[in-house]
DNA sequence: AATGAATGAGGATTCATTCAT
DNA sequence: GATGAATGAATCCTCATTCAT
């Protein structure tokens, strides 16, 4: 007697097997069948629904990704000034469900797949897009021609701030979200 | 008496094969053999050099942190002024031979092998520490107490940026080095 | 549903590869491969289920012990007077399987093993235990407080005729059984 | 400059860093460079000399067979009466350097080298050889006819008391000599 | 005589993937 | 749908051996 409707309970449980089995691995280097172990399968049936490993581990860059954008909307959603938006999107960037270890872990991982996996790439660039796209709107209003150019360099803070943290460096003062907005209010104030 | 004096040709020669290997798979994921072969040499004489794969990639994270660290003491050489200094660690840091693909993929590869090796961890961590005080001490003069804080933000600026370059991004506008200088300078203004 | 309960099957085909494999090259140097090949699988399965090479050269020595356990103790259920039970174990310890030259040679080298590997160590003990106390208890009644000294000598005559046999000397005349008794006999009666 | 008359001393040394590493190691799994580490000169050398890594063992197993048989001629040579030889044996077959951890390990590897090296078994079957005779001719004037007999049994018995105590068992009780000639004793009374 | 350099075959081990049931 | 069984290619690493100098 087959379980009905298993499909998506386990792939939910894959994906998140696989998150938490990279950030616990601190690399790549994991193998399906401790995913499917953790995720109380077997390593078939991570196969059967996924098709292979990377296809699995893309999927878990999209959970994390759906879960950041899902962020990003609901703080944009109470925001009324532009200003606001911009500490939004900040806010959510730097969530600390984002900072959890294994959470750092695994998208500095998959940027790394992105570099050869084109599934990856393409998630990556949605990822880019919507965040420029967001800096963009929430900046405009004071930057005028200037947004993109300020945008693009408040991302790059952004990765930064990230990367370093998950290099291990010690936790940056003041927390970074409040450094990038302060950034960006220095870059505005000098136009 | 046997051919003598060819270690340090070997290992120049197989950590050069391991930055180039590394650079043209996208990751670390290349066998010791390709590395020995594009060396010219045998596998076993890799190993027989270096102990091991993770020593030969640590290794080669050396060289090129060397390299860096070179560029950036030889362009502080000439350096008068505060702002010099700046410009000149900026400099070193974006130069062209950086942004070459092999080394900046090789660069990222290794951020990722920090997370699991010691040796690698032990580099990098003597990289940021560098690159913190060369700004401090550029900044000193200009920022005073705000010096230190500064220098954090440029330094996760010039790495984001990196990693931007690193995972595709278009080449940025203005060129990174003068989009941290302006960032810096707009800090400053901003006290 | 799978194919089920191979487990049992391949272990049993490995062990008893591994036994004919060791025997037959008179050494332990016994790739993996080759052993995998007779029972008729991939290399990959004895990995599977046995974890390693060592692992699986253990498993073989306590197939063969555990042989040897049974055939003590089947032989001692028939035995009456306690010098029947002296006979029982020694038939037993000299039985014909026992002497077949890949057992023979195994056992041997499995000596070896004990002496770098836990489990075959602790394996060797528990064989060295079991009949130092199987030879005591029949030695008992005809040597009192002596028994478990002659229980060593006879014990240690026990693997040395073992050990002659293996480096290829002569069949000893007469039977090594017998001139282990008469050994024993001639100890008890000159008390 | 080459140095005149050192073959014998690079033979002698690697002689010794064979017995010593093999014993070292509890295995005969050392590698020709550990040994020749171990003796001071290039593992080339230990090639050159020896030809190869059995033919090294060999030698090692020989120089070991040399003292020993050393060891017997002189210990023979105070004896008087067959009883004292008998002791002699003994006392040379069970002198404390043959108990030195390492050499004992180095016997029992050996014994497995002579199954398969024909160097190495033809060494041990002079061993075997020359300890019968030796036997022999101490105990036929007291045992006539039976002294073969008995030779191989006490044979038998001084391995398996060795091959215990290689394999760790506490120390027999009383001292293996005595053991052995307390067993020659009670088989010649009771004729 | 002696060495360091160099090789390359060989083996243990791992793992993604396939498949019969 | 789901599983355990099974594979075998791939890779790191070791080490005896050879060789030019």
């Amino acid at each position: 007697m087959p379980k009905l409707g298993m499909e998506p309970i386990r792939r939910d449980a894959l994906v998140k097997a696989t998150i938490a089995e990279v950030g616990a691995a601190g690399s790549l280097d994991v193998t399906v069948s401790r995913i499917a172990r953790r995720a109380g399968v077997s390593s078939g049936l991570a196969h059967h629904y996924f098709g292979g490993k990377e296809d699995l581990l893309v999927a878990a860059m999209r959970h994390i990704l759906t879960g950041y954008g899902a962020g990003v909307r609901s703080a944009l959603e109470t925001a009324v000034s532009p200003r606001d938006r911009l500490v939004a999107i900040l806010a959510a960037s730097f969530s600390p469900e984002h900072f959890e270890p294994h959470v750092i872990t695994a998208w500095l991982q998959f940027y790394l797949l992105a570099q050869t996996n084109p599934g990856a790439q393409r998630l990556l660039r949605i990822y880019h897009a919507r965040l420029h796209a967001n800096l963009v709107h929430a900046l405009r209003p004071r930057a005028g021609a200037r947004a993109p150019e300020i945008a693009e360099t408040a991302a790059a803070l952004i990765d930064g701030l990230y990367l370093r943290h998950a290099l291990g460096a010690r936790p940056a003062r003041p927390a970074p979200d409040l450094r990038v907005l302060a950034m960006i209010d220095s870059l505005l104030v000098n136009a």
